[in-house]
DNA sequence: CAAGGCTCCTGATAGC
DNA sequence: TGCTATCAGGAGCCTT
């Protein structure tokens, strides 16, 4: 399940592996991996065919290869199964292959190593995608104006953030996951942040206080820089990192999936709550539900 | 307009 | 063994 981390991973390799390389012959296997590209597939593979991309960018879960010199992108996301994965040419298709990428050996196309391999979309569930968008003059795909800047946007607004939290009438979790006001925040960093503060998921967001608002921030950021580091190394590997797997989940979580095992704080045990079609875990004594009608 | 709920999808797993 | 039910979840879209 790819949150920021890992599309940051990603997006790393893209960079390592795709910047500067022209496209020769696009592959669209799956309608659904283009559903947010309107005019289909093969519009889709004709527009992109010829073009070189630039450098990758992301905000929050969402991230883009510019076009050179065209002022469009190839936007992605991964949804829950999505990887981008760069094979050797001969490599077998995945079983969930939904988009294969082929690039020219050409001389112009000089980046290290990747000569014979290809770009492929891999998505089991089909919950992401890859399309064709204008950007706007920030250089943001035009469908994505909605989305706030992430926690590790140097340029995000912790007090805007603080304020955006005491107007809202809404709770905290459910804040945390709401893509217009903090990006990049998905179900499993939201639980392991909110037992990081100590905060119960159904807080009114209006009760936070400064303070505590920036506490929580901080261990956002803290959880996201934490995976980062175990899976954001050595790009050099082909096959290693470009897939966004951070190996961060099996040893770093205090929170999530932790149903019945000892809080790793006061050993009580974890609980798990339906929530939102999905589920919430937390600790009963450390992250105390808030109040009724408070 | 804001808030909250529904829905898309496939594979792993549990239960009978 | 083989079937069915349940769960996982991002985010666009719809309803209230």
């Amino acid at each position: 399940m790819p949150e920021l981390p890992e599309v940051e991973v990603v997006r790393r390799g893209l960079e390592r592996w795709v910047a500067g390389r022209t496209v020769t012959e696009v592959e669209v296997l799956h309608p659904r991996a283009v559903r947010r590209h309107p005019a289909g597939g093969a519009d889709f593979a004709a527009r992109l065919k010829g073009q070189r991309f630039g450098v990758a960018r992301r905000r929050g879960k969402y991230l883009w290869l510019p076009l050179a010199e065209t002022g469009t992108s190839v936007l992605g996301h991964l949804g829950m199964s999505g990887q981008l994965l760069v094979q050797p040419e001969d490599a077998a298709d995945e079983k969930h292959l939904r988009i294969r990428i082929r690039f020219a050996a050409s001389d112009s196309d000089s980046v290290r190593g990747a000569a014979g391999t290809e770009l492929r979309f891999v998505d089991q569930r089909t919950f992401g995608g890859l399309s064709l968008h204008d950007q706007t003059p920030d250089g943001l795909p035009d469908v994505i104006g909605h989305i706030a800047r992430d926690p590790l946007d140097p340029e995000f607004d912790d007090a805007a953030f603080h304020s955006a939290l005491r107007l809202r009438r809404t709770t905290v979790k459910r804040a945390l996951l709401d893509q217009s006001l903090i990006s990049g925040v998905g179900n499993i960093y939201a639980d392991e942040a909110l037992w990081r503060s100590r905060l119960h998921y159904d807080r009114p967001t209006a009760t936070l206080t400064r303070p505590r608002s920036a506490e929580l921030l901080g261990h956002v950021r803290d959880v996201m820089n934490a995976a980062l580091e175990v899976g954001g190394t050595s790009f050099d590997s082909l096959y290693v990192n470009v897939n966004g797997e951070s190996g961060y989940f099996d040893r770093s979580l205090d929170a999530y999936g932790r149903e019945d095992e000892p809080c790793h704080r006061c050993g009580t045990p974890m609980r798990r709550r339906a929530w939102m079609n999905r589920s919430s875990y937390f600790c009963p004594r450390c992250q105390r539900p808030p109040r009724a009608g408070a």
